[in-house]
This record gives structure tokens, C-alpha cells and sequence, in this order.
DNA sequence: AATATGCATTCGAAATTTTCGAATATTGGT
DNA sequence: ACCAATATTCGAAAATTTCGAATGCATATT
């Protein structure tokens, strides 16, 4: 089996598979049976002469060459698919507006920073596209996206000539299921020593702070889960695995889409969002409309919810 | 027929295709018979709804969608393949030096310039990859290469934020077939009106000067072919197509491989060589060998070719 | 103008690859 | 020890890719 036999399908289904964590629930993702998923694993790792999974178990996880491969999955996949828009929509007459999404944003802040740009006279047509910022970069200085929605601005060690544009900001809450809410409410935050925590990974802006946050408070949580994207920690805080931090301005959403409750705040902690263009003054409609009212939105929100909560300073 | 069929065989098809200009050629690269090129291709075609090859006779000329498409075909590939070397080189211990060569230039000047890399005490393991700038310049911010080898500095147009090294220059010289260089070598440059010119492409450096040095001029040759790779002119060359320009540096090395003769030297014109990257003080060895060793190698061949032509200044 | 050659394409059969059903093996929990 | 859930193996069916033969078209040759 040589490796120009390599489908975009062998990328997805690992994909799927490593996001998953097991093949049975990729296998119903992806409306395919096991036994498929599993050969079509067996043959990309035969493809590309490595192991992509550590069997443990009934257990799949990712080794360090799955995780490399992993990145090059999604940015291939990324790619594939930027090609069949770029090429679909190029007779199109229509405002469009790409965008990318560091994954780690949350999709509900990302849509709210979007919002604006769809309020337009003349509506934008949005494309959007997540992936690693490494990634995400390359596409803005090849024009393939307009913009990048970040929790970080880049400064000069990412080598990439851009500018930031501040969006706005929130607070951190801390949220849960309701009997963990319930447990851990009384003395939040002194008593959350040996609390089941599910964190934004290390390399994030997100995770960092809230890490150093526990730390000047000489507290140390279980730390049980942690990953990129915070919709799959949203997931795993509804079902009651572990306590969870999140954008205060989404407190209310939180609240009624995962039936989770609020602990409290991290004070202190000030979560930012940037978009990052290659232009300093910005002609791009679509752009525009996101850098200047987005900004606006946010703050607003943000206050409102200051009046509600009324708990800082 | 859906997109996730797309095979990096149909990537690769499409590409050789597009390179070699007609499905016949490229079958016999490929070892393949027409018919499977052919409807590989229209299956390519039909899975991203868009025609690629405008057919003209039995002429294919890319169509813009085509040339867009090309773009992200040779990254997504390049990918797939840096995908494959990271991963088995892994556990490898050998000093690794990535090097992206943008596909303007020649590979014989390319091969001169790694040279002193390979000469290490410490054996260096090259990999190299060609590309666009673009892509190469999104591979280098995201580490997948340590170096890029151009016919230009980058400026701030570019937006990234990186470093050029000088490695030599040399100046440019015309070739032809014997049976042309016999024809056009008595009155040049000025008896080269209509006559048949093979040329880099405009957006490159080389192609844009060479443009300019005839206009100045007021000479009209009557130009055939135009494409980015200079082996390709090199063989068109070799044919008898045209008359064509290369890297004085060169001089030797293509009369002797392609059996083709030099009608004279474009006075004025100077063609420069940069190595890219992200760090100004270099400290990874191979790099650092290329862009100190490098340097003096070409402008030494030069100046011992000068002594050779004597007729400049 | 007729002919020949080279090239792209269409069609159906063979080879290859992907998918699934059935069966087996292993894990984790009760 | 048993059960439920999972991953895997094996062979057959479905889908895709490849090639041989034949066709049609365009350019070159006579």
C-alpha cells in the first residue's frame, strides 16, 4: 500500500477518531461501522509506517507522531476544503469575508464578534475556517483568510507582520453541573483543593491564567480533562465531569443551553479577543464592520452583565 | 461522486498534467496509460464542479480555476509529504535542515547553494520542498522548514517578518540550439527581433528584468513560451524552441547537459539569490553553513567565469 | 484535398480498494 | 462468572481505479 493512496477520507476518519477518542463514536458520526473505521486506521498507519494510537485497553490514545500527523490532518483537510470554496464561489459576485477562528475561541464569542458583519446593507457572505494559529497565520499571509479571530495578540516572535485589533473582553466564571454546583458553592474559591477541574490546555491563553490564578491562591485542583476547544469541555461540564471556566458574558448562555450553574468569578482574570489583519487600516467592508461595532458589542454585553452581578471591586 | 473520494493521485495527476502541458507527456512520467490520466482528471473536475483545463484542440491551457486550483493542489501535497518525512524521521538523530526552494530557481544554482551544507564535519540531512513563495513563507513561519531559498529579499509587503542573507549574484546569458545560436549569435542582441524567446514567467524577478532589458532596447522578440520552472525552458530550449536565458554561472553546465550554445551576455542585468529566515543570527549549522559558505562559492564561480568571457565593463 | 500521425476521449472488462456482515477477542464493570 | 461495550479479523459485496480496444478530432505531411 503506497502513500499516494491516501484519501481525504483516511484523514478524516482519523480525525474524527482522535477528537472522538473511540472508534465506536466516530463510527457513528460518520454513519460507517467500526470494522471500516478501524481498517481504514490500520491502513494510514501501514501508509504512513508509524503508530497513530497507543492501545490501552479498550483505550485509543493519540502517541506523539498522531498528534504531529494530527496537525497536518487538519490543516491538509483545511486546505482541501478552502480549495473547493475558493473555487465553487469564485464566479460569485458576493461580498465575501473569510474568516479564521483560533480554536481555541469559543464558537458563541466567535459568533458574537462575527454578528456584526451580517448586519450589513449589503450582506457579507461569511466563510469561516478553524485551526491552530501556526496554521491559521500561514492563511492570512497567503490572502486565504481576511481575518483572525484570537484570544492573543501576536507580537514579534511569530514572525507574521499583522496588526491586533482588541475586540473586547470578559471576566472568568466558573461553572458546573448542578450537584457539583452544589457541593462546591459554599466556600468557592478557598475550598476547591482536590476539586475534578476540566482546563483549556497549558499552551492557551486561557488555560495559563487560570493555572497561575489557582496558584497564587495555594490551590490545587484535580485537574481531570484537558483540551483545545471549549465546546468539548462545555460537553464534558454538562455531563458532570468536572468543574469548568468560561467567558462571563456567557454566563446566562451556559446557564440555559448545558444546565450548568455559576460558582462565582476568577477575579483578576481578564479573558481578551483580537482579531489580526494584515492591514492597519482596514478597507475590507466585512472586516470593518467586525473591527469597529464588534467592539462595541462586546463591552456592552460585558457591562450589562457587570450591573447584573454586581460583584467586583 | 463526492469530494472526499479526492485522492492525493488525482492532486498528483492534475499537477504533472498542468506541468507537462499535455496528458500524453505526463502519462509517460507517470507510467500511466492516457485513458486513466484523462478520466482521473474529469473526475477531478466533476468533484470540485469547476472545469480545469480549458480544451483547445488538443491543446489544455489551464483556466483561471485551474491555475488557482494548481496553487493549492502543490501545497496540499507538499504537506502530505512533509507530513510523511516528519513522522519517520522522528526518532531519526540526525541534524535535520528543512529547506523550501521557491520553484523560480534553477535547480543546478539551488544544488551550488546547499552544497556546503552537505560538506559538514557533522553530516547535515537535507530535505528540500519547492513551492510557491507563499506557501513556502507559511511553511517557514510554522517551522516546517528552517530556510528558503529565493530570487528575492522579502520586503514588508510580504508581512512576514524574517530575515534576508545575500548569497551570491551572477549575471544573465542567452542560450539557444546550435542551429539558432548560428542564426541569431552574428547580430546580437540587436538582430533579435521576432525572434522565438522562451521566458520565466512575469511575476518573476528574472522575467520582469529580462522584459525590461529588451524594451530598453526597443527590441521585440517574439516570446513562445512563458513558464515558472526553469527546467522546463531548459528542455524547450534543448528542443529548439527558442532562444532562452539563463544564470551566467551556468554557462558550462548547460552547453555541456543540453547541448545548447551561449549567443552572449545581456549587459547590466544581475540576478540575486537569498536565503530567508526567521532568526537574523543564525545558530542552527546548516543554515548557518549555507549562508556563510554559500556566498563565497557563487561569487568565486563568478568572478572565474568573468576572467573566462571578458566582455563586460 | 487526401492521408497520416498524434492526441484526447469513451466504453467495457480486469485489478484494486473500500465497505460491511458475521464472528472472535479483549476490556471494564457488576 | 457474567454482561455490555469495544476493537479487531475474515471473507464477500460494492465501489473505484486502471487498462486494452476503439472512436473522433486536430495538426502535419504528401
Amino acid at each position: 500500500m503506497h502513500i499516494h493512496n491516501l484519501n481525504f477520507r483516511h484523514l478524516r476518519y482519523f480525525m474524527v477518531v482522535a477528537q472522538e477518542g473511540t472508534i465506536a463514536r466516530a463510527s457513528k458520526r460518520l454513519n460507517l461501522t467500526p470494522q471500516t473505521i478501524s481498517g481504514q486506521l490500520k491502513v494510514l498507519e501501514e501508509m504512513l509506517e508509524i503508530e497513530l494510537f497507543e492501545r490501552h485497553g479498550r483505550r485509543l490514545d493519540l502517541t506523539d507522531a498522531g498528534r504531529q500527523a494530527l496537525e497536518y490532518a487538519e490543516e491538509i483537510f483545511n486546505l482541501g476544503e478552502a480549495m473547493q470554496l475558493q473555487l465553487h464561489h469564485a464566479g460569485s459576485s458576493r461580498i465575501n469575508c473569510a474568516v479564521g477562528i483560533a480554536d481555541v475561541v469559543p464558537k458563541s464569542i466567535a459568533y458574537k464578534l462575527l454578528a456584526p458583519a451580517l448586519e450589513l446593507e449589503e450582506p457579507v457572505h461569511l466563510e469561516c475556517r478553524e485551526g491552530s494559529m501556526e496554521s491559521l497565520l500561514g492563511d492570512l499571509i497567503a490572502n486565504r483568510v481576511d481575518l483572525i479571530l484570537a484570544d492573543r495578540p501576536i507580537d514579534a516572535s511569530t514572525h507574521v507582520r499583522a496588526y491586533n485589533h482588541l475586540l473586547g473582553e470578559t471576566g472568568i466564571s466558573m461553572f458546573a453541573s448542578p450537584e457539583l454546583a452544589q457541593q462546591y458553592r459554599p466556600n468557592f474559591p478557598e475550598g476547591l483543593n482536590g476539586a475534578p477541574l476540566l482546563l483549556p490546555t497549558d499552551d492557551t491563553v486561557a488555560g495559563a491564567n487560570i493555572m497561575k490564578w489557582f496558584r497564587a491562591r495555594h490551590i490545587e485542583p484535580a485537574i481531570r480533562v484537558q483540551c483545545v476547544d471549549s465546546a468539548l469541555i462545555d460537553i464534558f461540564g454538562q455531563a458532570g465531569t468536572g468543574l469548568f471556566c468560561g467567558p462571563s458574558v456567557l454566563e446566562s448562555e451556559l446557564q440555559r443551553q448545558h444546565s450548568v450553574e455559576t460558582l462565582g468569578r476568577l477575579e483578576g482574570i481578564r479573558e481578551r479577543y483580537y482579531a489580526i489583519s494584515l492591514e492597519r487600516q482596514i478597507r475590507h467592508p466585512g472586516v470593518q464592520a467586525i473591527t469597529h461595532r464588534a467592539r462595541e458589542l462586546l463591552l456592552e454585553t460585558e457591562q450589562d452583565l457587570e450591573q447584573e452581578t454586581k460583584s467586583d471591586d
